[in-house]
DNA sequence: ATTGACCGATTGTCCGACAATATGTCAATA
DNA sequence: TATTGACATATTGTCGGACAATCGGTCAAT
């Protein structure tokens, strides 16, 4: 190598990425509130100096983050992100990536117990009751698979939103669009629909009686009969999730 | 209300949504492979019916998401989405609705000992080592609070690796964005390097000598000293992360 | 109070154009 | 032979202008 100069790679960022990070740190940084209208495009346009065709570009990229959207259909807004939508952009990235089975159950392992205990705390009583008006829509659909598992993957987001936390939340969504469907195939296999009834009652009791331990406890119990499940009916727990 | 009709609200959606996703699926279904190389723009372009402009726009929606990037700065390319990019998406996420340190502490609390339990069965030799070798610098840098936060943080992030679990990876993404930089005003605050390398000795040779329980627990010591840290240097707990 | 007609503003989409840059080929040269 | 230079080609980034569809508001007619 002829040791010359060696200078630093210049790093010719497009416009419409320029523009898109502006917007951005103006809207995390506080200038720009949620629920602020933003501009018209002509007019954003003219301030960053460059074309609409360029500006939009820009905004897709911000769209795409949930970080602005349409006020009705028209108007641009500054949006806060749902958490529904970052979680299926982090889900589809999991799926390329062959996230198997077990890597989201150890993670649901960690999370869904943490979620019980701290529910606890946080539930309101509204919740309690619709988390108990859950429990009794899945007792009688005890032998209805498509029924329960709906009633399945309702209970554990009720629980998890019952503990306030936006990161957790956040944290478990793939859980949510990868995990639990997936269960489903165990449930039409093995119909363990009267196991999950009662650890659906023990988490739900704890919760009501505020017993962090008991609740963390029955949950953990709970996700191992998941894991027993999805080995017995040989559905690959090695194997990478399905979209 | 009369009970007229009630006819479904019909979903217009712009046609660079409907492109966007269309590519979506044809990557995530398997149909594009992770370093195909896509068609020019004007062939998409022609393919889909739309000008260029609208598809370049449905690419930036997936540009954003890490799905496809740039060759050599000129022929597209299909990609695997970067955890940290997504983690990104999240971080800035969970700014906008203000998560406080609880709640991203509470969330450590859960992944942070399962990460060191998972590492004990995981981690691969190499992975031991510099472990270990970061945490001989951690001993030396005791005192110098920069390099001691750069050492913590990095420190987190290789037991974390060593779990091999990517899920895991993507869902403590935003505690490396938000949680542990904050953490840098508490080892400024309190110097309370001995502890903390004290806590990374002994998670260290849980790993080595492969011992789950004691991982998991000496990691969960050290979270707690983490909130306590926070709470002696009134820093505010309850209070929102800050960027 | 509802309906209908109208207007302006704004977005979604299209078309055509050009400069800058990367790729490939081929000849000239040391 | 390996490097350089010259040239043509392909592709992206950006531009400017254009138009239909639709939303919001106003105002008159019913």
């Amino acid at each position: 190598m002829s040791r010359a100069q060696n200078f630093a790679k210049l790093d010719h960022q497009p416009a419409y990425r320029v523009v898109s990070e502006k917007i951005r740190h103006a809207i995390t940084s506080g200038e720009l509130a949620t629920g602020d209208l933003l501009p018209t495009e002509t007019e954003l346009a003219e301030q960053f100096g460059v074309t609409r065709s360029t500006l939009r570009e820009a905004i897709r990229l911000l769209e795409h983050g949930g970080l602005i959207g349409r006020a009705d259909r028209k108007r641009l807004v500054v949006t806060l992100p749902q958490t529904d939508q970052i979680g299926r952009s982090v889900s589809s990235a999991m799926l390329m990536h062959k996230v198997t089975f077990r890597e989201l159950w150890e993670v649901a392992m960690g999370l869904e117990p943490l979620a019980a205990r701290l529910a606890c705390a946080n539930a309101s009583d509204q919740e309690k009751r619709e988390l108990r008006a859950n429990w009794q829509r899945s007792r009688e659909a005890v032998d209805d698979h498509q029924a329960l598992l709906e009633c399945e993957l309702e209970f554990h987001n009720r629980v998890a939103a019952a503990t306030h936390n936006h990161a957790l939340l956040q944290a478990r969504a793939p859980l949510n669009d990868l995990f639990y469907p997936a269960w489903g195939a165990v449930i039409r296999a093995l119909s363990p629909g009267e196991r999950i009834v009662v650890a659906h009652r023990h988490v739900l009791e704890a919760i009501e009686s505020n017993n962090p331990d008991q609740a963390g406890l029955w949950m953990q119990k709970h996700m191992e009969d998941f894991r027993r499940g999805i080995e017995i009916a040989e559905l690959g727990f090695e194997q990478p999730v399905t979209g």
